[in-house]
DNA sequence: TTGACTTTGATAAACCGTTATCGTATAGTC
DNA sequence: GACTATACGATAACGGTTTATCAAAGTCAA
């Protein structure tokens, strides 16, 4: 199993040309500009094995569909643009996050979404 | 509109009861103890009348259904248990959270799950 | 080149939370 | 108590995402 196609091929070029973590639609978009008849159960089946493989890293989202990056970066979060829907990438944390746990809770991750205007959607988006 | 009735009643009980958000079916599930023959449709008309009203207000958290809680509470956060799906409230938050956005990005709100073993499950659950 | 086995793409179907439908029950009013 | 509009509960339907199916095409080793 794991043959080298041209799908796959696609995909994971889409996947690393681009700079933020793109939705299973998004990312079909993105590889049919490389090979337009790409169907969406491809999408799916690649991003299962890429994740499973350890290539590709799931990224939760509160009230939207997962999307997916490269997996391994450094710890980072996520912009939520609420015009065109975009996930962008934050660098950095804070210290403390996992110290909010009330006492008796054991913190194993956390996740930090900001919601707001993408520098793209900043002057053209309704108010 | 907006008639008393005992299913109304039982719902807001539920909810001012509880001290965590609570999911459609959790509060279905803790409002039928007061009222059994409660009705799924009728959880879900109240939500969003109490929503619409402003009494109630929905928590968006990552890869899970929304869960509700009574609005107005002070600026807070929520710590989502891997064993139990509870979603549990975190008070507090941290300075400078919205600074994280990238240059030319215009925050309007943000939000920390904490993920990890509650209270509850910490001794009962699995690794 | 051949041939076995994998992958693809189109389609149908599963899924799951939520909403609409509609006949019955009930709250609130006279 | 009777009346009327609202709310309820059961069920079917919805909408969007994801997965299963299967014939056809493609990959890769020999």
């Amino acid at each position: 199993m794991e043959r080298q196609t041209r799908q796959r091929e696609a995909i994971r070029a889409a996947i690393e040309s681009c700079d933020r973590p793109l939705s299973p639609a998004e990312l079909r978009d993105a590889a049919r500009r490389q090979l337009p008849g790409l169907g969406a159960a491809t999408v799916y089946r690649a991003i299962r094995d890429l994740v499973a493989c350890g290539w590709l890293r799931a990224v939760e989202i509160p009230g939207a569909t997962a999307r997916y990056e490269r997996a391994g970066k450094p710890h980072h979060h996520h912009f939520l643009c609420r015009v065109c829907n975009a996930l962008w990438e934050v660098s950095g944390c804070l210290r403390g996050v996992d110290g909010l746990a009330p006492a008796g809770f054991v913190t194993e991750g956390h996740e930090i979404t900001l919601y707001g205007l993408c520098h793209q959607c900043r002057g053209a988006g309704p108010a």
